[in-house]
DNA sequence: CGAAACCTTGACTTTAATCAAGGTACGTGG
DNA sequence: CCACGTACCTTGATTAAAGTCAAGGTTTCG
């Protein structure tokens, strides 16, 4: 996790931020803006989210407590949206620009951690059914939270959808369907809990136990003349 | 473009690097290795790649010429193979390690075009068919390449498919189509070009000419409350 | 208490995957 | 130089999966 608030440390030189509130649904930037700043979210959701010509809406990441958002080039490249309530700590973006001081690492670790989200988006989508894709979806959340066994779901099914590419119809089946199957409990739309694991991470196909991932012989990867 | 090349730069410390050759199909790095080195390509391209633990591939990048790759955390979450044969640089990682002498930015350069290239990587997922998706795959290789309106292909139907989340019949037949449309005309399997742009973004869902962003009253998304 | 927003489920349609066959280009060895 | 084998690409027919259309249920909030 990365510190940012200057409250708790103890360094020479406390970044200034201000503290927000943005009500539900409502819009903290747009696609397209100036990036004046940066943002970390203190308590609530946030989702980040593009509109494609067609009408197609893409959710490129949702964002909890601590995580950071809003880090991109001179305009920001994806809005960000209150799926909650939300209070969030506003930073100027100035102070990743500055020279640096004696932590030259905060743009950094900004960085990395930004990296290592949109990564996880991309692995989502190496996964081909609905049903892997949800289950993976599911996983996720539940590992970014430190609330397990239980998942919070506080966006709609048609957020989830438009994150995975799929629609909220199947989206919900597909949660019914894990319920169904007894890998997952809902108490309401909003609140899971897992109850089998491994049988999930088998179900989103990243293997529940043991797996040598140098056991596939796929096509035309001819492995281990490393460098 | 970051430029990385000691040998051109009149800076006071050359970072030192081994240019290695590696042949068509040979790995790079593997998916789990410590991340020793980081890399540039020079000439011909790369895929990184993971598996899945039903026998799955997702490729989650192409890497062309003065394109940076190797960028992670302690290990590397995803493998490197070279699609053709290939010339890269290959920098330890220390030099990104290293407090900053005076190009404190090296790292953050690597670190925002590898965020940069990550999210082209998942804004081609949120295309919904097959045809938007390999329209859009194909108008981000052409931006890429300083070659337009020509698009070179080095890499089989099965990498873009697995790239795309597609089958390699799905790819073909939609290439196939896009030529059929006369959105672009093929010169052989690996050698295509742009004939018609607009239409080619058209059909990517990415509007060919001027587009309002603001005007989708989509779902859900309430606008305007900027904070 | 009524309306709005959201979730679930069923029936049908569309799209892409799968199964299958054949074609083309390239490299190797006779 | 040609013949063969291999790897890769294309296309057609069929099947499976997700999308669309439609209806009804639940929760929340005014």
């Amino acid at each position: 996790m990365i510190t940012l608030c200057p409250r708790d440390s103890a360094g020479p030189r406390p970044w200034s931020h201000l503290v927000l509130r943005i009500a539900k649904g409502a819009s903290i930037y747009h696609e397209g803006d100036l990036t004046r700043h940066w943002f970390q979210v203190v308590s609530g959701t946030v989702r980040t989210c593009r509109f494609l010509a067609d009408g197609h809406r893409q959710l490129t990441g949702f964002y909890f407590a601590d995580d950071v958002f809003g880090v991109d080039g001179s305009n920001y490249s994806e809005a960000a949206e209150a799926v909650t309530d939300v209070v969030v700590r506003r930073f100027p973006n100035r102070i990743l620009e500055d020279p640096p001081v004696q932590d030259m690492t905060l743009r950094d670790q900004v960085l990395e951690r930004a990296l290592e989200i949109a990564r996880q988006s991309i692995f989502l989508f190496g996964h081909k059914s609905a049903l892997s894709r949800v289950a993976a979806f599911l996983i996720g959340v539940a590992d970014r939270s430190n609330a397990l066994p239980g998942i919070q779901l506080p966006m709609s099914r048609a957020d989830i959808a438009d994150h995975l590419n799929l629609t909220l119809h199947t989206v919900s089946r597909t949660i019914s369907d894990l319920a169904r199957q007894g890998l997952i409990t809902l108490d309401g739309p909003q609140n899971a809990r897992i109850l089998d694991l491994d049988g999930l991470r088998v179900a989103a196909g990243e293997a529940g136990q043991a797996f040598d991932r140098h056991s596939h012989a796929t096509s035309g990867a001819k492995r281990c003349k490393s460098a």
